[in-house]
DNA sequence: AAAAGTTTGTTAAAATCTTGACATAGTATT
DNA sequence: AATACTATGTCAAGATTTTAACAAACTTTT
């Protein structure tokens, strides 16, 4: 069994995905931990660190290759493999999430867009149709689904949950506000925008302090 | 000076907010540490630290009133306070924001809607209609916004969060794909989708091992 | 009113995470 | 080719976070 990675570590990775993207936009070629510690006010120690977790990518005296280091992050967090998405809940917030074309540019495509309103069936939303909710199992007989992301009622999204994984959908994005960690089988990423902003508000009600 | 509170605490607190609610939904007047751990899946010693942060809001041998807490949490988090928020950005994801009532429900209320594309301007997101950028400062002059959510693209986050800064706002909850955070004199949140994407993805493929 | 039972608040230990330090291995220069 | 320089990978110390343990304080039962 390989060593584990603390979750820490993974919640820090697409950050250094992004930074290095960015500089390999601007033409950057090689990179020193130390350098790259000061654009993203992290500790050089902490990026060698994180880094080494996964292997040694640099090299002593010169650095990290800017490109060839964001393809191993890339790597390490699945992002160079396509994955296919579907988005359950046509409201605002589904729309949003399906009408979103940068998350292709980091392997996500979403392929179909499910709600249970009779009276948003064949809406499009960029090139996808809002489709039935009762068309999903087929939709999952024919298309090789991994992620669905479940922008619904939080009284739906369990029961949901439980039939998208009996169906052969093992990760969750899951936007209702409720936790959905009890479900075996299945990968979790909860988003909580209420959350979020809870935290903001907490930390504004400190700052007035 | 106050003992300052872990970040790691504050994250958390939001979630016994949530889980507190349901309870009171449910018509339970009380509990205790143990019991809620089970239903949250954290430790029992865990709740117990968080909430002594902030003082004792339980009683030895009965646990917390359920009610009383939950609103000491809210306290907390700012919550029983309103706060006027302004997007910015009328994409898709904008509007979606700017269309969820559930943030009402937590004393968030969004006041105004702004972009730069004059297609958009007067269009009805709910009940607001989409002004345009122009009339942002007159528009902070009228009224007391607290935070701007940022669901613009990246290359006009930073100077819409420096221009926001100027003109009064002191917190920002940023949708965009890049990190604000030297930005001085400003309360920042960043909601990076994509990186939470990227998380699910390595999760995906570590438990295919 | 006393005894038994419960559960907090708090202390201390354990575990985890972050940072600093430096030998080693490479690059760049002369 | 030798020397000076740079920056990684790694080890160990330091800091923080989490968990366990328990005395003290309250509730409930008898």
């Amino acid at each position: 069994m390989e060593k584990q990675i603390s979750q820490a570590v993974i919640r820090r990775l697409p950050r250094y995905y992004r930074y290095l993207g960015e500089l390999l936009d601007d033409g950057v070629e090689r990179i020193s931990s130390n350098e790259l510690s000061k654009c993203m006010h992290v500790t050089a120690s902490q990026i060698r660190q994180d880094l080494n977790n996964f292997g040694g990518f640099g090299q002593q005296g010169y650095g990290y290759n800017v490109e060839s280091l964001r393809d191993e992050i890339g790597n390490i967090l699945g992002v160079n493999d396509t994955h296919n998405v579907i988005v359950i809940g046509a409201g605002n917030l589904g729309q949003a999430i399906a009408g979103y074309v940068k998350f292709e540019r980091v392997g996500f495509k979403i392929i179909g867009l499910f709600d249970v309103n009779p009276d948003l069936k064949g809406k499009m939303v960029r090139d996808l149709p809002v489709q039935m909710i009762e068309e999903l199992p087929e939709f999952l007989k024919n298309n090789d689904v991994e992620i669905a992301a479940l922008t619904l009622p939080k009284q739906f999204a369990k029961s949901t949950a439980l039939k998208l994984v009996s169906l052969g959908v093992h990760a969750i994005w899951n936007f209702a506000h409720v936790d959905l960690d009890d479900i075996p089988d299945v990968v979790i990423e909860n988003v909580h925008l209420s959350d979020s902003l809870m935290q903001l508000s907490y930390n504004i009600s400190q700052k007035k302090k």
